[in-house]
RNA sequence: GGAUGGAUUCCCGAGUGGCCAAAGGGGGCAGACUGUAAAUCUGUUGGCGACGCCUUCGAAGGUUCGAAUCCUUCUCCAUCCA
């Protein structure tokens, strides 16, 4: 099977070009290919990991990938996508962000020997000059054509600034840039990406009248239409730091039925035939591969050692309530009053809930338990010689937290 | 620059002097059911030393016994005109 074949099999394509000439130039290893991606966070997450995964595909079959980090990109925003502005960014954000993104990405791609090549917009971006760039580029954009993007429908309501607006032109500038410095012929991004990819492949070719070609990855919705890796305290990052690989694997353990066969084949490396097997299980036996997906994709991102410690920790705690690694918090002196702590601040000192008020409701409602027994009471109180052995609190269904002291 | 409309809690959106910590919906959280899923039903959803107190309706002042609501100035946004 091509890598082309693959890549469509597993639902990964959204958008493309040419496709012939695309199949011609990947299935042969004759691409030089970029992904953007802007310093919007710290930490890379899940939507980063899709593209980053595409890039190892490619550059296993031979394609030579070029991740762009957006220093410049990012000082601009892209307003794709979004109902308002974005927050503007501190030059001193950005570059902390890009030096996070760069540690990162490094784990994922191999860029020894040239195999693959890390470059920062900002380096051509920043020193453009104004004039210049509007008498060089800017005749090459309609703003008639602009305006009908997809990307800025969403905006015309709510309103669009110029700062956003030059975004795709940007983006494109980058492309042509790339092609012209790397001969970078292919750009792929998500599928939200698509008008500003095509404004790139546009560019090069009314400038220097060769044809370059751009895809788009689809975007991992689940079924309810919304973009998956988010939750509610906000995305799924790849960053240990930000979310424990224990979380992790839980998100994707808890995934719907109904989207863990599309996650496992857009987003881990088993076989396809092996995925097409599992392609006919239902009802609880879905929850096996919901397993597989959550362990591939932690030892993809965290290696396999975590990955394993996160499994048999939630096998443990969902059957037991008990496990050796289970995120857990160390109490200090200061968290006791007269050597006792009640239950509602160890709920918020455990980080379970964020105040003593919602503490005191999840208590009311029954939601709280310590070591298996329901607590009832909000003025419970514990002493410290009840951490002597180790404690377990649990709120709700899933959320657990070993107390330490 | 001119005219008009607007900014309310996590989001959308009611509220135009006291009955407002603020309707309704969404989302979240918890409970029941279950498969660590979905759907459904129930409760809950600013904070705290909790039958009370404190902070919150774009910002700052003011009127009033009392302001999300009235007045003044300012900031931001949308629409139309230029």
């Amino acid at each position: 099977m091509t890598l082309y074949d693959e890549l469509v099999a597993r639902g990964l394509i959204a958008q493309v070009t040419d496709e012939e000439e695309i199949k011609e130039l990947i299935n042969n290893g004759k691409a030089t290919f970029y992904i953007g991606f802007d310093p919007t966070a710290d930490s890379l997450h899940v939507g980063h990991f899709m593209a980053l995964c595409l890039m190892k595909r490619l550059q296993m079959a031979g394609n030579k990938p070029i991740a762009l980090i957006g220093g410049g990109t990012g000082m601009i925003g892209d307003p794709t996508g979004r109902t308002d502005m974005r927050q503007m960014m501190t030059p001193e954000t950005i570059q902390h962000n890009c030096d996070c993104f760069k540690a990162q990405m490094s784990k994922f791609i191999d860029f020894s020997e040239g195999k693959a090549l890390m470059v920062n917009n900002a380096d051509w971006l920043m020193d453009l000059n104004y004039i210049e760039v509007l008498r060089e580029v800017g005749p090459h954009f309609s703003v008639n054509r602009m305006l009908t993007a997809e990307c800025y429908k969403q905006r015309m309501e709510k309103g669009l600034s110029f700062l956003e607006f030059n975004y795709m032109i940007m983006q494109s500038y980058d492309f042509y840039a790339l092609f012209q410095n790397y001969g970078c012929n292919m750009q792929f991004g998500g599928d939200d990406q698509w008008s500003n990819m095509l404004g790139g492949t546009e560019l090069i070719r009314r400038k220097l009248g060769k044809d370059a070609y751009a895809m788009t990855i689809t975007l991992l919705l689940n079924s309810e239409g919304k973009k998956m890796g988010k939750t509610q305290s906000g995305a799924v990052w790849l960053d240990p730091q930000k979310t424990s690989p224990f979380d992790f694997y839980q998100y994707w353990r808890n995934v719907a039925d109904a989207d863990v066969l599309k996650c496992i084949r857009m987003l881990t490396f088993l076989p396809l035939e092996e995925i097409d097997r599992m392609d006919s299980w239902e009802g609880a036996q879905l929850n096996t591969a919901k397993e597989i997906l959550a362990f591939e994709l932690t030892k993809l991102v965290h290696g396999e050692e975590e990955a394993q410690k996160a499994q048999d920790a939630a096998k443990a705690l969902f059957s037991s309530g008990n496990a050796a690694d289970m995120p857990s918090v160390t109490l200090t002196e200061e968290d006791f009053t007269e050597d006792a702590i009640d239950i509602l601040a160890l709920l918020v000192k455990s980080g379970l809930t964020p105040s003593r008020s919602e503490a005191r409701r999840a208590v009311e409602q029954g939601g709280v338990s310590v070591n298996g027994e329901k607590v009832g009471d909000i003025k419970l109180s514990y002493t410290k010689d009840d951490f002597t052995k180790e404690m377990i609190v649990k709120k709700g269904k899933k959320n657990f937290r070993k107390i330490l002291r």
